[in-house]
DNA sequence: GACCGGCATTGACATAGCTCAAAGCGATCC
DNA sequence: GGATCGCTTTGAGCTATGTCAATGCCGGTC
């Protein structure tokens, strides 16, 4: 149950779309009806345009757990996650972790990668993704540069997330990364029109930890602690209450 | 003389580009014979289109220290760096400070920014940048895809390196933090055709430790611990012999 | 050539967060 | 409804790195 958190929409929605063009008359393509297109790539094309990008499209489902493609295989494909929750990490070779993000539905995954992928990707929960074959959805970005206009913004917005995370990671106390974390996902939540106050947490405590650079145990003691403090309450675990939101801000922000 | 170490080219050469468009005959343009125009944006354009960047292009000198603005600020410029070294940094409320990169000749900034600054950048070493008024840059890349094409791939490269950023700031160690460091700052040298192995290091340990995520006395610790291991060898505490290259990958990667 | 100021180094000690180990707590499955 | 499994929480002690303070070094300046 984890993915409906994160998006207004639920998944079954769109698992079904048809996995090809309509071939009469009125051609929709499915693309045209994609519930999370306004916050993607493909927001930044027209009915018209929609057709070619739907005519490159796969559909795909992931189950939780499920790898999407690992650290290292040719980067063939780019995605578009739809619905659902997947995480992005990369290892060191004796299994150290770190988590370089989640996407949720109207993510863009496959910025940051040459020739083979940069990074691992692997469905916290159940998922759905459009996969796009790389060399196809360059040719269309050659043809639209409209795309490649929205794919730039989208990049720089990254960007700035990197940033952030950079500051996080090498400065920000145990305390202050969890309080950050939990208002990114809140703000992430209210960008794309989903709840933003108690807070779906669809990963695990260990993923919590291989984003901010903390281990399990600290992520666990440092939300006790903040329950404690009644700046938060939690609800089965994977439901936050952000009782106290301006508390968490400062925190957030290191004063 | 910290700011030569980076650039196969001197500065002289650069701080004398004409400022305004010659007006007879042959109109070369400054940009046409920027020594740095291969690593930068401008390598998109042919010498028909650089007149245009020209056109709109100012050139800033640095001195070492000097800040190019401020986080907050409205981000009114990007900029192109063609000589020196600049540093790139946030600040939480009560000092902390997050160094997010170090750019050199070639490099661009202000992908990351958006209606304000998203960190600031001041020079480490004296340097020379190109500026631009982002609006009118905004325009040209309208006019030529090509540009926001290779404006593209740079915001690639720079997520891939953010990422590993990420890596290295939550999960290495502070002995595998500098030998990355070390490694990234060669290998940049490389890709700008300077020399790779004596390391020319222009920042202090405390611009180091900004940027690594560790205090000054840890890196400076470190590096004696790597120089009494044999691996690296230090003259006169800004040049850095990378004695057993081999060693320090190994160190990087975490095995 | 002595003085000064900014870095860098080193030492001694403190601590946030890690490690290892043991319960606890729900779900799910027969 | 008891057993199991995966995740979370809590505890106790350890360690890498941070903090604070002293000293050293080098390059510039008068």
């Amino acid at each position: 149950m984890g993915e409906r958190h994160l998006s207004p929409f639920d998944v079954a929605s769109k698992a079904e779309l048809p996995r090809a063009l309509p071939r009469d008359e009125e051609p929709a393509s499915p693309c045209s009806a994609c519930a999370v297109r306004h916050l993607s790539v493909c927001a930044a094309l027209d009915a018209d345009e929609l057709h070619h990008l739907a005519a490159i499209v796969a559909n795909v489902e992931l189950e939780p757990g499920q790898p999407l493609f690992d650290e290292g295989e040719p980067a063939s494909d780019v995605f578009n996650l739809t619905a659902g929750t997947i995480k992005v990490y990369k290892l060191l070779p004796d299994g150290r972790c770190q988590i370089t993000g989640f996407l949720s539905a109207g993510d863009f995954l496959g910025l940051a990668n040459q020739e083979t992928y940069a990074f691992s990707a692997e469905a916290v929960t159940a998922a759905t993704v459009c996969r796009f074959p790389k060399r196809k959805l360059e040719e269309l970005m050659a043809r639209f540069p409209k795309m490649e206009h929205r794919l730039l913004a989208m990049a720089k917005h990254e960007l700035a997330a990197a940033q952030d995370q950079m500051l996080l990671l090498g400065r920000k106390t145990a305390k202050e990364r969890i309080a950050s974390f939990l208002l990114l996902l809140s703000r992430n939540a209210a960008r794309r029109g989903a709840k933003s106050d108690p807070v779906a947490l669809p990963m695990t405590r260990t993923d919590i930890g291989e984003y901010l650079g903390l281990t399990t145990e600290t992520v666990s003691r440092t939300f006790t602690q903040l329950r404690k403090s009644g700046v938060i309450e939690t609800e089965a675990n994977r439901l936050v209450h952000l009782v106290d939101r301006s508390a968490l801000e400062e925190l957030a922000e290191g004063f």
